[in-house]
DNA sequence: GGTGCTTTGTGAATCGATTCAACGATAAGC
DNA sequence: GCTTATCGTTGAATCGATTCACAAAGCACC
């Protein structure tokens, strides 16, 4: 059975709803209920201007039609939508689960909608979803920006939407931020390792253009260059998943015994558990004995591994909130209040990284 | 500096992007290439149908513009939005993020995009984005739903809107779904428990109203059934969080030794890994030689926690994929092609349930 | 009775993209 | 030269909610 839009045929009520689509509209309303669509639009938003027996004519109607409004023409009236528009690197990492979490909840707060997209690391799945949440008028956008392409995003704040940039430094900027110091982060994890007596350290992470790792690099590089004997080199994976996390540790397990390093950092704590997997479920590695292994972003699983995985703690849920707090106020023009939020990092030591 | 929409003032050159709004239409970029609205469409939409000189006017006008077309405007004319409804119990499960990511990359071959909403196993939220979801005029949802309503669901479908049911069970309702049999999945992990010998049993599980849980230790008691002297008791907790987890464990942690159970299955991996933490980390329960220890899903995180986790493992990203399928075949109205896929579980042994 | 004020309701204009009947121009066919 | 087709373009109508100037009705007060 399809029921056609104007099925124009003998006397049958055709039902005012089509396939997939419900057209009940303010206008039958209106009919139902014997006033103007002026009246059913003051129902629906200043119930008080409208006297209490026409309300509740109304509204029997609305219940009747099963009439939903339609966001679509409130939205082309309004000249803007009523949702905050998100990227993230990966919304499959808890980090980043727990940072659109903490926004949805302000954004809920403030009668808003947070849209999420995932750009994978990727430039191009990156512009994809920007271009979307123009296309759907977003009041405003939060991005953990995959590569470095400052200058799109300050266009995008020169067109008029409201940018903040999500763990992401905005180094000179005009952008507002909220952000966890990186590089005090990378120097934590790293002297940690340091401390513990290790001096052959390998930093496993991603593309250097993504911030985050190239941040947590150099604050690795400045603890190592602390203290003499210690070295650091780099391994780079193509993305910051358990997966490539278990292919680095495996390339690591093949080296020769002699070469190895005798402490790992990951860029987060999904690399860490890939290769915890590698270290201690594929190969006779100790962690932390042969390999002292530290992480970052301490999620919920972290202290629940093979091996209690130590790591550097970032306030997930509140970088999403604050960042939503921040773009209220970009869209508001309120010019007080800072622009810039610095969130600090905090080690976690458990089993993985100490003897 | 704040742009007011109708400044009246003297011969300044109000820039044509309000705060917030950017609002170059198809009107003026028809002016500025000379032509009309309709062409400015059909260049957008049909550009075959455009003179080769035309399209090239048209879109350096879009360019220098700075064109972004209004998807309200678009919608409503349509009648109809380019986007799908998903609804899941957690979106900080790995399990439904996974879910999440095929239904997106199935969407986006399709031409659509996937509005996610995190119910909470909460009816009132999920009723929120219902509501959210019909205003936007979707093109359908995709719900794992928290409660047992089902004819709530049906209402919905009734009222024009494709439904698939994800993870839960049609149940003789007309509804299309994707499932795993959770039932048997149950049955898997507590036939393996007791063939390793253990006896009694508890499950730790959330509401029985979500179906999941109710199915999971439906097979459970029907496992504890074939076994005599097998035992199977029940322990609820308020949300299938890692947190939660823990709080299981503690209560069991707390039992006289005498009186704890031999096994324990647990309703998702977020809860065993809570467990094992409370087990493993904070008591000396040794699993699995105390306590043998089975979760369900087989998250990525399973296999590297601190006593590598059993767990039956159903296709996620596989789910949302087919899930996404069968939503573009009801909205197409094709009648033919199953509407209801079931997926089977399977079990993945590993330490935590093997001396 | 006239004036001013409040309360309640009206209906046309508006937002921006899409669609489609209609039209002008050019080419093709006889 | 006249008809028929094809191609490219036009412009008005449309989707549904909101807004706002204005009207009608009711009331109070001098």
């Amino acid at each position: 059975m399809t029921w056609t839009r104007s099925g124009g045929a003998c006397g049958v009520v055709v039902p005012r709803m089509i396939r997939g689509t419900m057209s009940v509209s303010i206008k039958e309303v209106a009919a139902a209920a014997g006033v103007s669509v002026g009246t059913v639009s003051n129902v629906l938003n200043r119930p008080e201007k409208v006297a209490a027996g026409t309300v509740e004519r109304v509204t029997a109607a609305i219940d009747s039609l099963g009439f939903v409004r339609n966001d679509a023409a409130r939205q082309l009236r309004a000249g803007r939508s009523r949702s905050i528009g998100l990227v993230v690197l990966d919304a499959a990492n808890p980090f980043f689960a727990d940072v659109a979490r903490g926004a949805e909840d302000r954004a809920a707060e403030a009668g808003m909608v947070v849209l999420l997209g995932n750009s994978d690391e990727a430039g191009e799945r990156e512009d994809a979803y920007l271009d979307l949440f123009l296309e759907q008028r977003v009041n405003g956008v939060l991005i953990t920006p995959a590569g470095d392409d400052i200058p799109k995003l300050e266009r995008l704040r020169a067109a008029g939407v409201p940018v903040v940039l999500v763990d992401h430094d905005a180094r000179g900027s005009a952008l507002a931020s909220v952000t966890v110091d990186d590089i005090e982060g990378g120097h934590l994890a790293v002297a940690h390792l340091l401390a513990q007596g290790r001096r052959r350290v390998v930093f496993v992470g991603g593309s250097p253009s993504i911030r985050q790792v190239a941040d947590r690099l150099d604050g690795a590089r400045r603890a190592v260059q602390e203290v003499s004997g210690a070295t650091l080199e780099t391994l780079e994976v193509s993305a910051l998943t358990v997966l490539q996390g278990r292919a680095a540790g495996e390339q690591i397990v093949a080296m020769d015994a002699a070469d190895r390093p005798d402490a790992v950092f990951a860029a987060n704590d999904l690399l860490a558990v890939g290769l915890l997997q590698a270290f201690a479920l594929m190969s006779d590695i100790r962690v932390p004995h042969d390999i002292a292994l530290i992480g970052y972003d301490d999620i919920d699983f972290a202290s629940a591994t093979v091996v209690p995985l130590s790591s550097i703690r970032q306030p997930a849920s509140a970088i999403g909130r604050t960042a939503v707090e921040l773009l209220l106020r970009e869209i508001d023009g309120a010019d007080g209040g800072e622009r810039t939020i610095r969130y600090r990092p905090e080690l976690v030591v458990r089993t993985s990284s100490t003897v």
